[in-house]
DNA sequence: TTCATGGCAATTGTCGACAATTAGAGGATG
DNA sequence: CATCCTCTAATTGTCGACAATTGCCATGAA
C-alpha cells in the first residue's frame, strides 16, 4: 500500500460519515461507480448499511472535492470529466505545482530530499522491469508530485493539490484509461527537478516543474486529438 | 450592492441549508461571528430557526470553504487566520492569479476588457474622493481580480479563487482590520496589467500580476513585522 | 401523430428524538 | 495541596418518519 492510498485506513475514522466518504471516494476513483451515473441516497444507504444522515454528509464532502455533482431536489451524479475540464485541471496544476517546486527548493530539508531521491530510484527499478510501459508508474508519478508539494511546507497548497486535485487526476486516469505515455522523458524531467531543488535553485525548479506539467498537458491534448480523429474516421 | 455581494441574493436559494450557508458565510466574513469562537449546533439552530439537519449541511459547506474548522465529537470554530497562513494564502494567490492573468490575456473578449477598464475608472473616481486612503477600494480591488479570473474562462480557476480564496481574503481584511496601504501604486499596477491583457501579451500579463500579488504580500508581511515590533516594545 | 396536462411514484429536504462521546466540575485519595 | 478518578451535563453523531419537490407516464385533445 503506497502513501497515496494510505489515507483510507490510517486517519482514525471516528465517524460513520467519514468512513463512507472514504469508501465512496475510493469507489469513484477506481471507477467502480461509473462516471455520470446517478447515485441515489436510499440506494447507497442500503448498500453501505447506514442511514441517510451520515450518507448525506459524506456526499457533501464528495461534492466539495468535486467528485460528484449535486442539483437541489434532483440528485447527484458521479462527475464525468470532459476533455475541456481536464485541460483546465492541467492549467491549475501547472500554476500550483510550479509554485510548490519553487517553495520546495527553498524549504525542503535534507531528509526530505533524500526521500525524494529514493522515490525516483524505486520508479527507475520498476521501469526497468516493465520495459518502459510503466503501468505502476502512474501512481508513482503522483507519489513524486506528492512529495514535492509536501516539501513546499505550505499547508494551503498541500490541501488544494493533495486533497482535491490529485483525486481528480486519478479519476481521469481511470476514466480515460490513460496509459502513461512518455515514461522515460518524464523520468529525466523528474531528475532535473530534484537536482534544482537540491541545489536550492528555486527559479529553476519552478521553471522545470512548469514545463513538466505543461508537457504532460500537451501529451494529453495530443492523445485526445488522436482519439477524435479516429472516431471521425470510424463514423465516416 | 456590488458584484461581490450579489451572490447572496441572486442565486435561487431553493433550500434552507443553502440560505443558512450564505447567511453564516456573510456573518463570518463580516466579523459578526468572532474568529476563533466556538459555534454550537443547537445555538445556531435556535438563532436561525431551523433544525440541526440543514444546519449541519451548511456547516459542512463552510468547512469545505475553510471558513470554519471542525473536530469530530468536539465542535466547530470560526477560522482564525494566523499570519503564517495568510502568507501561505498569498503564495497560492500569486500562483493562481498569475495563471489567470495569462489565460485572460489569451481568452478575454473585447467586451470583457472594456468592463475591466470601467472598473478601473470607477476605482479612480473613488480614490479621488477619498484622497488616497481608499476605504472602499478594498472591495473594489477584489472586484478587479474577480473580473480577470472570470476572463480566464477556466471554470476550475474561477471556483478555486472566487468561491474559496477570495472569501478568506475578505475574512483576513476584517480580522486584521487591514487598512489598504499602497493605493496609488496598486492603481498603476492594475492599469499595466489591463494594458498587457488588451495587447494579448500573455507572458507580460502573467509577470505583472505575479509581481502585483507578490508586492501585496510583501506589504502585508512588512506591516506584520511592524506590529510585532510595536508589541515587543510595549511589553518591554 | 404530436403536444399539453394531470396525477402518481420516487427522491430529496426537513424535522425531532435517541445514542454515543466528550469536556469539565466536583470529590476522594495520596 | 496536588493528582487522579468519577460522574454529570452538554454537544455531537445517528436514526427513522414526514413533508415538499421533481420527473415520468398515461390520458386526452388538436
Amino acid at each position: 500500500m503506497n502513501s497515496v492510498a494510505a489515507e483510507h485506513t490510517s486517519p482514525e475514522v471516528r465517524t460513520l460519515a467519514e468512513r463512507v466518504f472514504h469508501q465512496l471516494q475510493d469507489a469513484i476513483v477506481r471507477g467502480e461507480l461509473a462516471p455520470g451515473s446517478k447515485i441515489t441516497e436510499p440506494g447507497l444507504s442500503k448498500t453501505y448499511g447506514i442511514s441517510r444522515g451520515p450518507l448525506r454528509e459524506a456526499m457533501r464532502r464528495l461534492e466539495a472535492h468535486r467528485l460528484i455533482e449535486r442539483v437541489p431536489h434532483v440528485g447527484a451524479r458521479v462527475v464525468k470529466l470532459s476533455m475541456k475540464e481536464l485541460l483546465e485541471l492541467f492549467d491549475v496544476r501547472e500554476a500550483l505545482e510550479s509554485m510548490a517546486a519553487r517553495l520546495a527548493a527553498e524549504h525542503m530539508s535534507r531528509e526530505e530530499i533524500a526521500g525524494l531521491r529514493e522515490v525516483l530510484a524505486v520508479h527507475e527499478r520498476q521501469a526497468d522491469l516493465k520495459s518502459g510501459e510503466a503501468y505502476y508508474q502512474r501512481e508513482g508519478d503522483l507519489d513524486f508530485h506528492y512529495r514535492i508539494v509536501q516539501g513546499s511546507h505550505n499547508r494551503m497548497l498541500m490541501t488544494m493539490l493533495c486533497d482535491d486535485l490529485y483525486y481528480l487526476v486519478r479519476l481521469y486516469r481511470t476514466q480515460f484509461s490513460a496509459s502513461g505515455a512518455r515514461p522515460q522523458r518524464a523520468f529525466v524531467e523528474h531528475h532535473r527537478i530534484v537536482d534544482a531543488i537540491e541545489a536550492g535553485d528555486a527559479e529553476l525548479a519552478e521553471l522545470l516543474m512548469r514545463r513538466h506539467v505543461s508537457a504532460s498537458r500537451a501529451n494529453v491534448a495530443d492523445r485526445y486529438a488522436e482519439i477524435l480523429k479516429e472516431q471521425a474516421e470510424a463514423t465516416a
